[in-house]
RNA sequence: GCCGGGGUGGCGGAACUGGUAGACGCGCCGGACUCAAAAUCCGGUUCUGGAAACAGAGUGCGGGUUCGAUUCCCGCCCCCGGCACCA
């Protein structure tokens, strides 16, 4: 009798065998050929959720096939541990950032284990730690020499209760989060990175990034935003408004002016009228997100400047709106209401004119200045009126006349402008990387002198949800100017997180080295082979880690330019929400684990019920695992109940890596029953007997199919772990392949010997997935190597082969028959059988044949007159 | 608002280059085993009609291209991700 598969008996030894042999120690001299997988590192929150589960299961699938088909590969993990839920913890519960953060980590390090993933943990970082941090804080003073890094005031969302800068997560209808106080914007000095000045280069290099998805490059090259235009001077009395445009062909529509709220003439206007001050005054309260600001309403003054047109010197007055942003071009544009849709939303609502200035060259298109419509802003086939001498002229010949003008006159110049804006990395925050600068009353700021790192920063702080800790910790606070010698202050100021994460993978080849940020092992395994991760991440982090590798690159501290060669962006974890309702409809939401669904014949939810008490509850629909719906699935108490390899396979199975996941403790069922079924069937095999030697020449036609059925498993496993990665079709091959091999009758040892390859081929093609179960069983198949040095299957091309393949038969489109034929088939010979159908026949009957398609070896499709 | 993605049975999904829509799994229905239940095994399961053979309809909605469209094109609806201080 076979002991029935019980994974809390197998599965802890396997990992302690792992463990003895550093089975996943990864060379610091890495062959050629290496594979250096990367999952994006975990904030430590404080326990492993469903979707950390599902991102690590990637990569170690991946690395594990990598492994299995003969590459090293590396597969480290890490801790992105600063930031801003450390201390909303430290708020709510008392306790430092520091122990909260390194309790959570001790704790998810521990989940992780338990999952069976092969990474090597003797690189492990955490970027809390000083010997992480000083590098940060050393890269940055070398960006300042270079002038990448700089000072300039910007723009936060300031708490006027708390005197505290607020993310814009933590303002809510334009109210602080605790408080509830109206927010306002606040201009404060910050550090800068210059990543505009590699806003050419990150984006022409999307064109080579050929194994990054196509629309995480899109997204990027959207963000970087380059677009082709003019800077044109506006003339005034005393000074110039420059703006940039992309239309300088629409210039003769141009009918006023409108500059930030930011912008010098909005404040100079603020100075002499209280009413433009008020406007601007009410400008400022708010956040500062650009979501927010481009929903908000349209909104403006007349500053009762007035600037020359500089082709016509005709009078346009300058006017202050709220959606002119100061952080893009200029922070002032030339209003073309004829023709830009926020112009004209904002001329119709304070009645300033409209001049319409394209035409489309068809007729029929009536101009309306009230309603608008989608040609306005047509760049094709149109011509210019309204525009004097540059009259129906077409788009490039209108941009190209009106630029020449505009130079001639030195009232313009063509100019590429960028969306993306320089990478403000200051936090007034107390958890993060300390900016190296000291502040002397004499001296100004003062770069901290490389030997004085790293600036540490103190861990026993706990912050109180007004203002930054650090700013009242005279220890951290008290210094030496390191230039004059006088006592100063430090600032406290901290880093962006993204900081933290823009090098972190160039880190790990080299955790251990304590003189320099990165060395030759990190050039030995750069770029990343396959970098996974969220989606969420698809701009920013993926951005600033482009960006922060090139100047690395260019400061010869690495090769590569690139850090991530393939990217995979893996979807969300989604699972049911169920809610109960009180008399006064307020919600509560349950925990699925907790629910009772009843059915119908047809499998559909008739009602569902708590299993504690059940009170009837609410189907709420399906959302990703979040706190406020209380739907998040525990990993950890899923592996305690049905063992790693059992939530491994279904993360796998239940939905390809990119796309989003829904959580079902059913399917979970499934995953589990399958894997009980594997386990009996491959000893029912094994206690079958002994196989004899595989002796192809002498195959009975159902042992000869069962060898096919098994190669083309092998064949579209390969390629779904290796091209596709699309696990869970590869999940399904297996299934159906042993389904067929728990049928295959092999009563003699040449039968034996055909299903002996069929379930070795198999145990070897789910290592990946599920690699406890499958080195218990390549065990028990008399193996007692590691399976991850098993070797991949092959396939044999010869049991490919078919004897007769399925052509289907359809008239006019439409499936009439199928017909059986040996492969190669001539498409005369084809056509005749399809004809010969009985089926088939019927329908053609005798209308007239019009034409017959033949797919060879596929389909035959006979087009009849109706 | 802008940028990107998605929508296929009761459910998760499959169909990879325009060629059998629904692989695999869940759920449900029926059967076997059992005193019974659980577990397990066998069969069925897109919808409508039909005992069946088979026929008609069907991939968010409306149109188009094609011998043939889940796949390509145009218009629309809904859902999700990002929007620079959540990570």
């Amino acid at each position: 009798m076979t002991e029935p598969y019980n994974p809390a008996a197998i599965e802890p030894p396997i990992r302690e065998r792992w463990e003895a042999a550093n089975s996943f120690r990864a060379p610091d001299q890495p062959r050629a050929d290496a594979f250096y997988c990367l999952s994006m590192f975990p904030y430590p929150s404080g326990h492993l959720h469903m979707g950390h589960m599902r991102n690590y299961t990637i990569s170690d699938v991946i690395t594990r096939f990598q492994r299995m088909n003969g590459r090293p590969a590396l597969q480290p993990m890490g801790w992105d541990a600063f930031g801003l839920p450390a201390e909303n913890a430290a708020i709510a519960r008392g306790v430092s950032p520091a122990k909260w953060t390194r309790d959570n980590i001790a704790h998810m390090r521990s989940q992780l284990r338990e999952l069976g993933f092969a990474i090597d943990w003797d690189r492990e970082l955490a970027t809390c730690n000083p010997d992480y941090y000083r590098w940060n804080q050393w890269l940055f003073l070398k960006m300042l020499e270079r002038g990448i890094a700089y000072k300039q005031t910007g723009t936060v969302n300031w708490d006027p209760e708390d005197q505290t800068v607020l993310a814009n997560e933590q303002v809510i209808d334009g109210k602080g989060w605790r408080t509830g106080a109206v927010v306002e914007k606040r201009e404060i000095p910050m550090y800068y990175l210059r990543i505009t000045d590699y806003a050419e280069d990150l984006l022409a290099a999307l064109d080579d990034l050929d194994g990054w998805p196509e629309r995480v490059r899109a997204m990027q090259a959207n963000w970087i935003g380059k677009s082709i235009g003019m800077e044109i001077v506006f003339p005034y009395e005393g000074g110039e408004l420059k703006v940039f445009t992309t239309r300088p062909d629409t210039l003769m529509g141009a009918t006023y002016m409108a500059v930030a709220p930011e912008h010098p003439l909005a404040r100079a206007a603020a100075g002499r009228d209280d009413t433009v001050a008020e406007f601007v005054r009410s400008c400022s309260t708010g956040s500062a997100s650009e979501a927010e600001l481009a929903v908000q309403e349209k909104r403006g003054i007349d500053t009762g400047f007035t600037v020359r047109h500089p082709l016509t010197g005709q009078n346009l007055p300058v006017w202050v709106a709220n959606y002119v942003l100061m952080g893009y071009g200029e922070g002032a544009i030339m209003a073309v209401p004829g023709h830009d849709e926020r112009d004209f939303e904002f001329a119709n609502k304070y009645g300033l004119s409209i001049v319409q200035v394209i035409q489309p060259e068809a007729d029929g298109h009536d101009y309306d200045p009230v309603e608008w419509q989608d040609w306005y802003t047509a760049k094709e086939n149109v011509r210019l009126v309204n525009s004097g001498d540059y009259d129906g002229l077409d788009y490039s010949a209108g941009f190209e006349a009106i630029a020449r003008a505009l130079e001639h006159k030195g009232l313009g110049s063509r100019r590429t402008q960028f969306r993306l804006r320089d990478w403000g990395i200051s936090r007034q925050r107390y958890w993060g990387c300390p900016i190296p600068i000291i502040h002397c009353d004499d001296c100004g700021d003062v770069p901290v002198p490389e030997r004085d790192l790293p600036v540490m920063l103190p861990e026993d702080l706990v912050p109180d949800g007004s203002g930054n800790p650090l700013a009242r910790c005279e220890a951290f606070l008290a210094c030496e100017c390191p230039k004059c010698g006088k006592p100063a202050r430090r600032e406290t100021d901290t880093m962006d997180t993204f900081v933290d994460s823009s090098w972190y993978y160039m880190r790990y080849p080299c955790s251990d080295n304590d003189q320099a940020m990165v060395d030759e092992r990190t050039n030995a395994w750069m770029p990343v082979d396959q970098y996974i991760g969220g989606i969420e991440h698809a701009i920013l982090h993926l951005l600033y880690a482009r960006f922060w590798t090139r100047v690395m690159n260019e400061m010869d501290l690495v090769e590569t330019r690139e850090p991530f060669a393939n990217l995979l962006t893996q979807g969300m974890v989604l699972a049911e929400t169920w809610y109960g309702e009180d008399e006064r409809g307020r919600k509560t939401w349950f925990n699925p684990s907790g629910v009772e669904v009843e059915r119908d014949a047809r499998g559909r939810i008739v009602s569902a019920k708590l299993s504690e008490d059940g009170r009837p509850v609410q189907f709420g629909g399906i959302e990703k695992m979040a706190k406020s719906k209380n739907n998040g699935v525990d990993p950890a108490a899923l592996v305690a109940q049905y063992g790693a390899d059992t939530v491994r396979l279904f993360s796998m199975f239940a939905a390809p890596p990119e796309q989003s996941l829904e959580w079902s403790d059913a399917g979970v069922e499934g995953a589990w029953r399958f894997l009980k079924r594997l386990w009996q069937q491959v000893h029912d095999h094994i206690e079958a007997g002994a196989p004899c030697e595989l002796a192809i020449a002498g195959l009975s036609d159902e042992a000869r199919e069962m060898r096919r059925r098994v190669h083309e498993t092998i064949n579209k496993v390969s390629d779904d772990f290796g091209r596709r990665y699309t696990f869970n079709t590869a999940i399904a091959a297996v299934m159906e392949c042993s389904n067929h091999l728990s049928r295959f009758k092999a009563d003699d040892g040449t039968g034996l010997a055909v299903a002996r390859e069929g379930w070795e081929s198999l145990v070897r093609l789910i290592a990946p997935i599920t690699p406890h179960i499958a080195q218990a069983l390549w065990q028990a198949l008399g193996h007692e190597d590691d399976i991850l040095a098993a070797g991949w299957p092959e396939v044999d091309e010869s049991a490919l082969v078919q004897q007769r393949v399925t052509v289907v038969v359809q008239v006019n489109g439409k499936l009439r028959g199928r017909i059986a034929a040996p492969p190669g088939g001539s498409r005369e010979a084809l056509q005749q059988q399809a004809l010969e159908d009985e089926n088939v026949a019927r329908f053609v009957a005798d209308k007239e044949i019009r034409k017959i398609i033949v797919v060879p070896d596929k389909l035959v499709n006979i087009v009849v007159a109706a």
